[in-house]
DNA sequence: GAGTGGTCTAGACCACCTT
DNA sequence: AGGTGGTCTAGACCACTCA
C-alpha cells in the first residue's frame, strides 16, 4: 500500500480556486491530486482530521467532499481505517462472461473466491426461478468475491440438486460453472441478466465491509442449459465501483 | 399531489424500536410510512425541520436517514422543494428497446422528451464511435427525456449526416428511432450498451434538477444497423432510481 | 415573504481498527 | 492505547421555491 505525499503540500491552491463551495473546492483538489500525484490504486488518504486542518474546514464539510468522490467512484472507505485510492472497474459482459476467475485474471487482477455458507432448502417461491415445485429441495451457496484483496461482491446461488448432484463434494472457491461443465457435464446456452442500482444493507453492506446504504447493484441471473433448464439462479451485490458492464444485442422486437 | 399524513402521528413507534442508530429508526419509520400509508408515489413528505421537531432529532441526523432512503431509491428530493416518494423504475431491455416512448408508454407511465440543443460538430474524437474521419461533421443533439412530469435521463445523441441528411427539419421530441425508419429507411439491427454506476455532475446534475454528486447511471449506447454502419452513437445519465435493465443473452464464448 | 433544502461550523462521544 | 471513521448535537446563514 502506498502512503500518501506530504498533507502539509495538499492545500496550496485552496484559497485561490474559484469554487463557490468548499466541499467542492476539497473535492476537486483530492481527485486533481489521485489524476496527477503519486497517488496509485490502493492508495490511503489522509485522515479526516489531517484533512479538516489543512483546509481549515469542519469536519463534516470534508466527508461531504470524500461522500462525493465515493459517489463517482474514486475512492472507497474501510471501515474505521481510512479512505483509499479505487481501482478501476471490471468490465462485465453477461454474453462472454466466462466467469468472475478467468475474466478477471484476464483483466490483469487478483481475483479471489470465498464460500460464506451453503445449504439445502426448499424452494419456496424461489422454485418458481429455478423450474422447480416450491416443495423441491434446492442448493443454496453464499459466496463472496474479491478483486485484488477487496471484497467486490457477494452473492447467493440456486442450483438446481437434479444438474447436479453431490455438488458441495467439490471446493466452492473457485468457478461454480467449471465444476458443472468438467463434473456434471452441464453447459450454459443463455443468460438472463437484470440488473438495478440499489442501496447496500444489512448483511450484504457487513459482507462487504460497507456502511449500511452505500449505492451499489443489484445483478440477478440466471443461467440456462441447450434444453432451457435453469442451471443457475444467483443474486449479486456488487460494489457499484467496482462494476462496468457491457452488452452487445441484436435487436428481435420491431 | 397528494398530502402526507399528520406528521404528530409519524412517530409513534419510535422510543420502542429497537435500533442502535437514530437515523436508521427513523429511515425504518420513514420506509414503513411508504410502505404501509397512504402515501403513493410523488406524495410530499413533512420537511427536514417539521420531521426534526417531531423526532427530538438534530437535522442532521434526519438528512442522513432521507439520504439513505435516497440511495435506496425510496424517496428522491426537489431542490429546494421538498422530499417526494418515488415512482417505480422503468425495466429497460437493451434487446427490446422499440425507443423510449413507447417503451415507457406501455409500462403505464407518461413519457416526455424535451430537445435541449442540435447542432453540427466536428466529429474529433468521437468520429471513432460513429465510424466516420476526425474532420467529418456529425449532427448532436441534446434531450431530457422526463417520466410523469420528473427529468429521468439527459443525452447527447450522435448521428451520421450521411444516414439522415436533413435530420434537423423534423421535430426531435418523440421518437428518434421512428424518424430514422420512417423518414430515412434506417433500421436498427444491433445495439451495443455499455452501463455503469456514475455520479451525477455538472450538467448533467443541473438539467435533471439534482444535487451533483448524487448517483446515477452511465449509459453508452451504439446502435448499428444491417449493414453494420453506426445509427446513432448515443450517451445517457439516468437518475440511479428510474431504471432496471434486463437482458437476455445467448452465449457465444466457450 | 415564508418556508424549504443546501451548506457550514464547532464541538462531542462512541465502536472499531491498528499497532 | 491511540487513531480512525461513524454518529450526533445545536446552532447559523444562504439560495431558492412556492404561494
Amino acid at each position: 500500500m502506498a502512503s500518501y505525499s506530504d498533507p502539509s503540500q495538499w492545500w496550496r491552491t485552496l484559497a485561490t480556486s474559484g469554487e463557490t463551495h468548499h466541499y467542492i473546492a476539497i473535492r476537486d483538489q483530492i481527485a486533481s491530486r489521485i489524476g496527477t500525484d503519486n497517488l496509485p490504486p490502493g492508495s490511503k488518504l489522509p485522515s479526516e482530521r489531517q484533512l479538516q486542518i489543512g483546509a481549515g474546514m469542519a469536519r463534516g464539510t470534508i466527508r461531504e467532499a470524500l461522500f462525493q468522490l465515493e459517489a463517482e467512484g474514486l475512492i472507497y472507505r474501510r471501515d474505521r481505517s481510512g479512505w483509499y485510492v479505487c481501482n478501476p472497474p471490471v468490465v462485465y459482459d453477461p454474453t462472454r462472461w466466462s466467469g468472475f476467475m478467468t475474466y478477471v485474471a484476464e483483466q490483469g487482477h487478483r481475483p479471489e473466491t470465498q464460500t460464506l455458507a451453503t445449504a439445502e432448502r426448499t424452494a419456496g417461491d424461489a422454485g418458481v426461478h429455478v423450474g422447480v415445485a416450491a416443495e423441491a429441495t434446492l442448493y443454496q451457496i453464499d459466496r463472496r468475491r474479491l478483486i485484488d484483496g477487496r471484497p467486490v461482491l457477494v452473492e447467493r446461488i440456486l442450483v438446481n440438486p437434479a444438474m447436479a448432484p453431490g455438488l458441495f463434494r467439490f471446493s466452492l472457491d473457485g468457478s461454480l460453472s467449471r465444476i458443472l461443465k468438467d463434473e456434471f457435464g452441464v453447459v450454459v446456452a443463455r443468460n438472463c441478466v437484470d440488473m438495478r442500482p440499489c442501496a447496500l444493507v444489512g448483511e450484504q453492506a457487513a459482507a462487504l465491509g460497507v456502511k449500511p446504504g452505500t449505492p451499489g447493484l443489484k445483478l440477478v441471473r440466471t443461467s440456462f442449459d441447450h434444453a432451457d433448464r435453469v442451471v443457475e439462479y444467483d443474486h449479486e451485490y456488487w460494489r457499484h465501483d467496482a462494476l462496468r458492464i457491457h452488452v452487445e444485442t441484436i435487436v428481435t422486437a420491431d
